[in-house]
DNA sequence: TCAGACTCTGACCGATCGGACAGTTATCGT
DNA sequence: ACGATAACTGTCCGATCGGTCAGAGTCTGA
């Protein structure tokens, strides 16, 4: 690069992600987030290739953590399958907390949108699988669902210190399933 | 009313429940309701004021219910307020299963949408308290927001027979809340 | 029979959306 | 000193948004 980078890049990932996270993805317009980090809306066109760029990079990380943990669990069954599942997707979850509430923000706009928001939609039906321990009966099923729904929507709300609500995330999700922890 | 009522008003309001319910309120437009109706656009707006009063006629049922379930819960406390508003939460879920996704479908756009979602928001804080029985220890409240949580995605997701999904909606929320079912 | 009320529509409006593009500015290597 | 190139912007565009409005068509009660 020629003129010192101003950083201006990671600052509109801060932006989008801000405004994301407090109006939805279609509630924030390309011009709301040029406000916002004060540059021209032309900007964010030349740093991104389009609007759907922005959120895709911005839940980049996210979709690399979820795959690697797909990838882990695909081995795995019963109790080690479920056990898994909860404590690596509360750590994800905690760890990603504004790309989470983003996403379930834009579950319905999910299948308008291109890939950025697809791939989750496959891999919950898995975490979903290995919640339940693999298997099919409603009792599980449901359990798994409302487990993984009740993380999914705590760990985005809630303002809790990072490491006490995880822990308390992964202990009141393997009550749910009817798994006692160790 | 002079000429035979086509029945448009009530048509109008299952087309629009149906498109918000899969592409949410904002990814909905009036053209959309319309041309899925089989009417003109401003056929809609002779029939309601604006957009908004579409959804505000859409959540009027769930919004009196609630307010009913609201009242209740004013006296209790303990194990009756968390028993009460679980069982009687699920009843709700399931009744108004489309109202309630389509009410998380558009979380994000609650502050910016009127009167219509504004309600819904206080309702579930004072629905986690009751949850929580009126702890508010870190626990209590994480188990609350997971029970509730997870009975909320899992009422609008899952494609269950509704005697048998309230049931187990309430059964697990009450393990989740660490309450054994009598 | 006919005035009036009800239902519905085509045409139009200003605002805003995401995006295209030519041009300006600043800074680099040579 | 001087292109070359990266960073950035003003301006414009077509599409679509929610919403208005004057009127057409249709039925009822007097």
């Amino acid at each position: 690069m020629t003129r010192p980078s101003s950083g201006l890049h990671d600052r509109i990932l801060a932006s989008a992600l801000h405004l994301f996270v407090e109006r939805g993805y279609r509630g924030t317009s390309l011009q709301d987030i040029a406000t916002d980090v004060g540059c021209s809306k032309a900007s964010l066109l030349y740093h991104f290739s389009n609007k759907e760029a922005i959120l895709t990079e911005l839940m980049a990380p996210v979709m690399r953590e979820a795959e690697r943990l797909d990838a882990r669990l695909d081995g795995l069954d019963g109790a080690a399958a479920a056990e898994t599942a909860v404590t690596e997707f509360a750590e994800l979850a905690i760890r990603y907390r504004r790309e989470v509430k983003m996403l379930f923000d834009n579950l319905a706009e999910a299948t308008t949108l291109g890939t950025a928001l697809q791939k989750p939609e496959s891999f919950g039906e898995r975490l979903v699988n290995a919640f339940a321990g693999g298997s099919l009966a409603p009792a599980d099923q449901v359990a798994a669902r409302m487990a993984l729904g009740g993380m999914f929507l705590t760990a985005a709300d809630l303002s809790l210190d990072d490491a006490v609500l995880r822990d308390l995330l992964v202990a009141t999700a393997l009550r749910t399933l009817g798994r006692t922890p160790d």
